[in-house]
DNA sequence: ACTGGCACTCAGCGTTCACGAGTGCCAGCG
DNA sequence: CGCTGGCACTCGTGAACGCTGAGTGCCAGT
């Protein structure tokens, strides 16, 4: 059976009532809040509906209804407009955000300030690496036989690892191969460098051969092969605001699942190429079972259209998605911005 | 009174079972449990004084006793010895650590171990910039009025941040510059620069003087002024292992607590010169009134007998003191260990 | 197609009651 | 003098019970 308007309004008002109060909402509650100029039996009529398509259901007999997952998701798909941002929410990123030194403040700053203002847990992947450009590389001599690379790319990263040497190598010779790699791969996309990494060992002049063939590999491996993204979180606690009521049974695996990098990355990482609309997914359709009493809202960030990592933040599916989105694309954008003012 | 050792014996016995079971003791279960070689009258008794003196408390009438904070001091401090690990523990250090690349992983990693080893939150403080020193300073030119200040200390951290330049520099004055700040500070301790930095602008080339000026500043900036001293966590979930029982209320302002890295700095961060015998403070000693219901066992470390950070857990003050002040101080010497290796 | 009415369900809440673990106290014993 | 067994008392816990009220489904009537 298709949904008429009314029952969609129903929907509507039920998910917005549940948001609210957290309580199951009933029949005679819904009429008086909200202006439907029916009768209780009539929306209960409805409710009977949406109860058989799935989209609400009662936690018992005799208790109001409550959206199901399903509920939500159709709520988000076709019933709910992104709200504007307040004004002062507008100037609460502002403030928050002005005077952020270097990427890690910006980062550390994104994370408190997104968990602040939605008031749920918030995550932040660091600009990824195989998405910016290297803008310069160093070599330092640690030893004889070590040195320490280390990578500067354009996003404001910074990567370092100790390089062993197959043998001595001379002060010179390093900066030969500090010349060769940055003429080699400065400017390039780190995902560009497999290819020129290995031509540019192939073509140094034979003495150079074994240490840059060492540099290389430590190059691939850091920059490429090894995808140790790093994460910033924040607002944890918001998962207790309301009690437990909002988690069945216990918070512990969603405090575990969200300690858990790669997990994190593949929430907040996995984003499309769009910067311009969040990534909302609710509760069943998280991949991972920890987190089925969660919804995870996500988007993508960088410098105009281009994505170098991801953000977004974890609360209970009943969550006020509306504001949610708004905010995430919010600071999504400003955070953006504020990386290709770099 | 003075307590005699049987008292003590009962203090002893009431701390660990009640560790163990996570229930007030009577005096029943505690003569069958323990060869005390008394009635349970006889134990009652010695209660009695104890509860007077405020080593343990009754939750309510006709319940068992429970330590209080000062019960759980005299115990950490004269009842105690610290557990021998386990080869089992042992062998988990070194699984654990081994194959760590660079200093986020070592620190992540260890974080990680501590978690799991004690089943509690642990907090690792990245090694101390000021008490690292100098291995190489970097910079790299942005742009004409840009550059890039790359710090990396003989701890393996490394900092950057952005100086911006009065007017237009070369890149030979760039260099000039990497070479006379490097000449002065390479390898001395980050609480000395001051001094040098003030010296080196007065002393630098005319044509020098106001790019060195701001060079200087920054670099003060960074390293002496800015304590925004780095931190790991992990283990959050461990707080609700029981469920919230060890935490009266609610554990959102432990979560928020530990959020705040100015309160784990303070927490982890302030260690005396010794790293050999971790510090613990207990329940209401915590300074900070929202861990008022916790208990820290933190630790200094670094290479050989100099401390360049702190670590530590956070947890109930119910917890088996023995066997978390054991594992932290064999984590910290494995650390401290690991670095010397550099 | 909507509405008012009605019988039914059941979670939540307060009351009551019995149980039992644990205590404090005391008289007696070695 | 210190320890013990006995005893009366306290009080938190959990089960049983009944009431209340919100909410429902259904049906006949407009």
């Amino acid at each position: 059976m298709p949904l008429d308007d009314r029952k969609l309004e129903v929907l509507r008002a039920i998910v917005e009532d549940y948001v609210a109060t957290r309580e199951p909402v009933g029949s005679r509650a819904l009429v008086e809040r909200h202006k439907l100029n029916v009768s209780p039996a009539t929306v209960r009529n409805d409710m009977a509906v949406l109860e058989e398509e799935g989209y609400i259901r009662q936690p018992h007999t005799s208790a109001g209804r409550v959206p199901t997952d399903r509920g939500y998701r159709l709520f988000v798909d076709r019933l709910s407009k992104i709200k504007p941002l307040s004004a002062a929410e507008r100037r609460a990123i502002e403030r928050f955000m002005v005077g952020a030194v270097d990427l890690d403040d910006v980062v550390h700053r994104t994370v408190r300030l997104l968990a602040q203002l939605t008031q749920q847990v918030a995550v932040v992947q660091y600009p990824s690496l195989t998405r910016s450009a290297v803008r310069h590389l160093e070599l330092v001599s640690i030893s004889t036989t070590r040195m320490l690379l280390v990578v500067i790319t354009d996003t404001g990263r910074v990567e370092q690892r100790v390089v062993e040497l197959p043998g001595p190598t001379s002060d010179d010779d390093i900066a030969e191969m500090r010349r060769l790699i940055n003429a080699q791969l400065g400017g390039r996309l780190l995902s560009e460098t497999p290819q020129l990494v290995q031509t540019m060992v192939d073509e140094a002049e034979p003495n150079l051969r074994a240490p840059m063939a060492s540099l290389g590999s430590v190059l691939l491996e850091t920059l490429v092969e090894r995808h140790d993204e790093r994460i910033a979180m924040a607002g944890t606690a918001n998962l207790t605001r309301n009690g437990l009521v909002d988690f069945p049974g216990s918070i512990r695996p969603v405090l575990e699942a969200l300690e858990e990098e790669v997990v994190l990355l593949k929430l907040i990482g996995e984003v499309e190429g769009e910067n311009a609309t969040p990534r909302v997914r609710i509760g069943d359709e998280n991949e991972f079972v920890d987190l089925r009493s969660t919804s995870v809202v996500s988007s993508g960030y960088g410098p105009g259209d281009t994505v170098v990592g991801g953000l977004g933040v974890v609360g209970p599916t009943r969550m006020d998605y509306p504001g949610t989105i708004a905010t995430v694309r919010a600071v999504a954008r400003y955070v953006g911005d504020l990386l290709a003012q770099n």
